[in-house]
DNA sequence: TGAAATGTTGGGGCG
DNA sequence: ACGCCCCAACATTTC
């Protein structure tokens, strides 16, 4: 009779590309296919968007295993972790437990403490990496520290080798025993109130549709990436994001299917972009406090201006910025912003507003679907200029010139601010600078069908540049 | 992976 | 022909 390997599935939601599987296969075990969901155990629990995708994502890899002949075993939300997998593991017999890294610092801790536990018991314990390009103890700078910055980042690893699986998921012998797995709506996944409709139009939210999204981006959008990635109102990036959180597709299989177009645009333009998401994976795994902490400790006491109301116009897409207020009203339909724009608004909140950016990463982590804690916090820290390769404290994005160079057409606000669709371009970025007849023929009046701006930008700016020099000059005496 | 203010240059209009 | 002004275009610096 063969042994039994639990392979403890993560962030790794896919049967190609995934070590641990391999491994288990390459063994010889007999492999039973394993999750939980943990709830209210740690901090930064998945948030509401993450929630419906990883719904349907484990939804599919249960049909992925099933025609292979297995089943996906969901281990009871209400037991926590450790508890519920040492049921399984005793309900099973199982001898080998088997996982790739999950490189949240909550998950560190959690795993190391359980690794050690069940090697106490005999069991053969392994984990793998599967989820990132690299091991992030492998990529320190020459002074042996990990890097800050993200260009001398790049130019170290660029070119060091990726690592290929030889996927033979079919070649897979699957545990036969009977289990007792919770229904995957005992996670109760997906919202009760019906917000996920712009959801279902934007997303296949299954490994085939990340298939399909590859096909679609790979190689000629990928050429065209470097020149098309800004521009909110075309269909200019990969839209990978979720599909690679969640695992879905590997960023290694990614990385070499891209590179097999062999076109610099591609190297230059996406793959360095798989690299930031590297860099992010790499940062929080040397610098876990930085979820909530400022990476240059410096900036910790940094005076913002905390103001709620100002913060839930920010939310709701209210704050009389087209751009800012598109973006933010995409996100909450589709659980997706465009790049350019996470950084618009980002820049909007934390300068214009002075709120703090650990606000906007809270918002971002319950409603984008891509909410990935190390995305999530280097791209927050990085805009709020407290973080590697931060942005200066003087720069300070316009709204309105951001919107009219990057939203050239204004498809893009006149789609999610429908309400200003019949105003003319040249006012549509800034329609508080428009005659108020013009506006009037639009059919926009401010303050009724679309809002007054809560700040000038000239002020927003200048108050964020004050705030940020005096804290400066603060810190310096 | 800014923006705005300030400085420099050079062409054209014009007295 | 020449100087002067204007200003766009570009470069530099400052926030």
């Amino acid at each position: 009779m063969k042994k039994v390997a639990l392979l403890w599935f993560r962030y790794d939601l896919r049967l190609s590309d995934n070590d641990a599987l391999q491994w288990a296969i390459d063994q010889g075990y007999e492999i039973l296919p394993y999750y939980h969901l943990s709830q209210h155990e740690q901090e930064w629990e998945i948030g509401g968007a993450t929630r419906w995708w990883l719904h349907h994502a484990l939804d599919d890899l249960a049909a992925q295993i099933k025609q292979l002949g297995g089943t996906l075993h969901l281990a009871s939300s209400e037991l926590p972790t450790d508890q519920a997998l040492l049921k399984t593991i005793a309900d099973h017999e199982v001898e080998a437990v088997l996982w790739n890294r999950s490189y949240e610092p909550a998950h560190v801790k959690r795993d190391a403490t359980i690794k050690a536990h069940l090697k106490e018991q005999g069991l053969h314990v392994q984990s793998f990496n599967s989820t990132i390009l690299y091991e992030p103890t492998t990529t320190l700078n020459k002074s042996g520290k990990p890097y800050r910055v993200f260009t001398p980042f790049w130019k170290a690893l660029v070119s060091r080798e990726i690592a290929k699986v030889e996927s033979t998921p079919e070649a897979a012998s699957w545990y036969g025993g009977k289990q007792e797995s919770a229904p995957l709506q005992s996670y109760a996944l997906l919202p009760d109130i019906k917000w996920d409709g712009g959801f279902y139009e934007m997303w296949d939210p299954t490994r085939a549709g990340a298939l399909a999204r590859v096909k679609t981006f790979s190689p000629k959008n990928a050429v065209l990436y470097l020149e098309t990635r800004d521009r909110p109102d075309l269909d200019g990036t990969s839209l990978m994001s979720p599909y690679l959180h969640f695992g879905q597709i590997g960023p290694r299989e990614l990385v070499h299917t891209l590179r097999s177009a062999n076109q610099p645009t591609i190297e230059s333009g996406i793959v360095r972009q798989l690299y930031w998401r590297e860099f992010a994976h790499h940062l929080l795994y040397h610098f876990p406090q930085t979820t909530t902490q400022p990476l240059y400790e410096k900036y910790a006491n940094f005076p913002w201006d905390e103001n709620p109301a100002l913060l839930a116009a920010w939310q709701k897409g209210q704050t009389g910025f087209p751009i800012v207020d598109a973006g933010m009203r995409q996100l909450w339909a589709t659980g997706w912003m465009h790049n350019r724009v996470r950084m618009i608004v980002g820049s909007f909140l934390v300068k214009h507003l002075l709120q703090p950016w650990q606000e906007g990463a809270d918002w971002f982590w319950d409603t984008l679907v891509d909410a990935s804690l190390p995305n999530n916090t280097m791209g927050w820290q990085w805009i709020a200029g407290s973080g590697a390769d931060g942005a200066p404290y003087f720069r300070v994005f316009n709204p309105i010139t951001q919107g009219k160079k990057f939203d050239e057409t204004g498809e893009y606000v006149r789609k999610w601010c429908p309400e200003l669709k019949d105003v003319p371009l040249q006012y549509l970025h800034a329609p508080f600078e428009a005659p108020p007849l013009e506006l009037l023929s639009a059919g926009v009046t401010l303050g009724k069908e679309y809002p007054n701006p809560i700040i000038s930008h000239a002020d927003g700016r200048a108050k964020a540049l004050d705030a940020f020099a005096k804290f400066k000059a603060s810190q310096e005496s």
